[in-house]
DNA sequence: CATGAATGAGGATTCATTCAT
DNA sequence: TATGAATGAATCCTCATTCAT
């Protein structure tokens, strides 16, 4: 009956990006459980129907929402790129682009997402392969590499790693919080959270 | 009719602890929204209605809950007892008492209270108010007298705070997010949290 | 806590009963997918959520009815009062008390219940178990006890009481199809059906 | 601009017929409530849509099906071949013929169809018009023929014409309801039905 | 104060039907 | 005619909250 048409496909997938692009606002406004399919309907300028159309129920929203995200990243996914240079250029550069890829709807996103992620097995499982397990992978990589150069100390890299995640998502988190002193300078971030990171408080002092 | 009654004021006073017991068990286990009043009411022995007559309305289970952390939070403020010891000895004893501090339960109490507070504006500035704002107040001041006194290098305080906060905050969701690595190595954090901080990771290589 | 309260059960029973009467009334009605929660609750007089403090789910309710008329039917089950009198008389007064049981309510429960009967597997197999079989296997006894005795000819027992059963819920069914015929001269059906059930079209001719 | 086009009238014909067949399978399986237009456009292989052009909504697929069901009645409708033969002869073989005729999809059509009929005033009526009635008249005229010729006592006929369809009706239900007996015995109910409706219980003895 | 049955607003989901292509 | 995406009314069910006992 219906080949594979390529038109329909395509159509098929602006009217889904159109959905989550909504949903992301919505939930990240009104929190995912304030929020109603017909919020994420008007927002997207549609019917409350035509999103099951597209999506199985209201979680499947927030799968959405991850998965693009996922898919999102893996495409820019070429921090590679620079390994070698030195290792403080290349961690403020990397931090500054962790930071702008968030900017603005990254934020929302997080915010949308972070809390159902806490609370829904199936949704925490998913974003552990998809989001989290992958991150840590390339960066304990990274890690190793930079201690078998003697570039920095000997740390338990899987520890570290977590830690540096940690650092970034619970900036973000407490920025959500309200916390107006990280709202305002938020883009100090980059430079004092490489200095930390690198030099730690008491930077070379005995 | 009813003069101030200290014996009733005790028998409500642990009648508001009972039910609020029973609120941060169920939250933590299904989140705030699937958790029913009945469940509450369940799980602290009690009838639904009678919750009533000490919590204005189920948002106000979570206020109380944070309220009351605060509460002991202060009792326990004792950790200005040596601002002059050792740091790093300091420090790692401080990191272990905070993260002791949240053993078992405030574990659940964060998973059952994070998700709410960032979605609910109300609840917000109460934790800002209430949690977040005399620590950062207590920690800068600290920070501060470290760096007069030479001890860690100049950083700006209120941003060194935050990433200090935010790491632990970072932490405790990367975990409670399901990270198994975390979950079994959590006592060795203090460890490794005092280390990277203090030093970062050159660890004084220049 | 609470003791099993027989007050309170008394209540809850009639409140049960209270519903069931107006779910008989609106599925007989309406049918029962055409029927609301919404009303069957108004014709209870009561809110739409009470009902769910006493049944399950809309399915539930025609559980419900099945069940009670089940019960009803077991406690006025003594048509086994006289087997020995003339199967003749015998016959008519059960036929006729048959008829009557279902006078007026039966009726219109019947109409309720069939139809989802005859579609969901769950109500199928309980009205099997509660309604038909008890029926078949005392009827099958009545029979074998008669043909032992030579009042009736020997046939196939169980093909004979299924034969005579589908007469009766043939009869309810067409007339519940609209038969004016049927409806009209119902109080008739005693008679003509013990003749017909007795001795057939031939009436004893070779 | 449309001329009645007899090709055209003959592929609509065909496309209504593997509509209503769709229909007929779809409702039985499912109960006519349950099922979806979907559901019988996915089993006719066409778009549900499609359906609209052929009948006004989903009732009228019910009523189709009547209406068929009627017409190839008519159609088959030669059983006045033989009322000289021999009775009990032609009887049973009338029996078996309307046995058969059911299967294996009138089964079905009547499962699909009695539900909603019993609940829906039009499809009643329309029912008793195309289907019941017909029915009837013919069979009472055949029973007056009988007793005229003295061949069966003298009953109601019009009574006793709905007995016997009741019988019919009622086993059919029965074994719809699960009757494993009636299910796993059925070619024998043309005998025993035959005798049953002859003979009577009593088979001729005073 | 304690109880828990009753309430009814609210929301996710379904699905018959329409209509632009 | 055929398609099937879009529509949105309709409905089951949940659950925070109230209140008579």
């Amino acid at each position: 009956m219906s080949q594979p048409d390529p038109i329909q496909a395509l159509v098929a997938a602006a009217r889904r990006n159109q959905i989550l692009d909504a949903a992301v606002q919505v939930f990240a406004d009104k929190g995912f459980n304030r929020a109603t399919i017909k919020d994420v309907a008007r927002a997207a300028g549609i019917a409350d129907g035509t999103i099951y159309n597209y999506f199985e129920n209201k979680t499947s929203l927030l799968l959405g929402i991850l998965n693009r995200l996922n898919e999102s990243d893996q495409r820019e996914g070429d921090f590679a790129q620079a390994a070698q240079t030195d290792i403080r250029a290349w961690m403020h550069s990397y931090i500054k682009q962790r930071y702008d890829a968030l900017e603005p709807e990254g934020y929302k996103i997080f915010q949308a997402v972070i809390p159902e992620i806490l609370v829904d097995e199936k949704l925490r499982s998913l974003y552990a392969e998809q989001v989290i397990n992958p991150t840590y992978a390339m960066a304990e990589k990274f890690f190793q590499q930079w201690m078998d150069e003697g570039i920095i100390q000997q740390v338990d890299a899987k520890l570290a790693v977590r830690f540096i995640s940690a650092a970034f998502v619970g900036l973000i988190i407490l920025r959500q919080l309200g916390d107006t002193e990280l709202k305002d300078r938020w883009d100090e971030l980059p430079d004092i959270t490489t200095e930390l990171l690198l030099n730690g408080l008491m930077g070379g002092k005995s």
